[in-house]
DNA sequence: CATGGACCCTGGAGCCACTACAGAGTCAAC
DNA sequence: GTTGACTCTGTAGTGGCTCCAGGGTCCATG
């Protein structure tokens, strides 16, 4: 319960956020725009800093500012049902999932690569696996 | 060994690498310029095809095109020591690593959350796992 | 030789989610 | 009143493409 409004450097150290980032949300319309002491700067209310948590932690489990977006209006209706989130979360949790699969099958080709061969180019694993995947030991480019 | 010089279309064909994606990388250096026919469509030819294959290899194992560049310098020496590759690749593993490290702790994130609450978004666990982490079950924003 | 359709050209804008910067103005403590 | 931290706006840049408009080229047909 904080009773003063705070600058933007306030709300940047409460959250975590960048203080650019803070402005840039409020330019594409997902942190509403704060009131304005006299000589222009923003001050921000309670409510700002519980939305812009909100979006943080979002963003830091990989949601698109287009998810957030919808989430925060699902938010703002706590009658409203809730299917929509959930859909969210198993779509957003796939794609988590296939990334971390691509991944590893790139770790794996990279574990592959490493500990590289002789000591010059000519023989080198690494740039001939890139010159032909799958086999080592080819012309350089 | 193809003879003949073909047009950015073969090209294309032969690495699917993207039209606009091939003319992107010579304007940025990656690809060197080719020949050009008397109506100045690009021409070809087999060391196009090699180094385009080396770039979009080095694409699909997650280097940046810096890297690429520096990989493609080094592949142009076969006598140079390959201690750089070997560097590279190192490096780019460990970025690997993490972020499938990043990604599994979101994804266990993620699958707490899924299963939805009840029915409305008051009760929802998600929503209420992004206004407070750590405790389900919050005001709505 | 004309035509049609597939192909290609350039230059520029747009994507995502910020981040950086210049040049100016404001605020509060001393 | 001066200092120094803070904030303002507007614009441009990041990476790695992707898309588009408005035109030109190529070559197999009729």
């Amino acid at each position: 319960m904080t009773l003063q409004p705070f600058n933007i450097g306030g709300l940047s150290r409460q959250t975590g956020v960048n203080i650019e980032t803070i402005r840039y949300y409020e330019k594409i319309g997902l942190l509403p725009p704060p009131a304005r002491s006299q000589g222009g700067f923003r001050q921000y209310e309670d409510h700002h800093l519980q939305r812009l948590r909100f979006i943080r932690r979002g963003r830091d489990l990989g949601f698109s500012i287009d998810s957030i977006r919808a989430l925060l209006t699902l938010a703002e209706r706590p009658d409203s049902p809730c299917e929509g989130a959930d859909q969210m979360v198993l779509l957003h949790l796939d794609e988590v999932e296939r990334k971390i699969a691509d991944l590893t099958l790139l770790r794996d080709e990279l574990r592959k690569m490493k500990n590289c061969c002789g000591q010059v180019v000519a023989q080198c694993q690494i740039i001939g696996s890139l010159t032909a995947p799958g086999s080592a030991q080819q012309d350089a480019i």
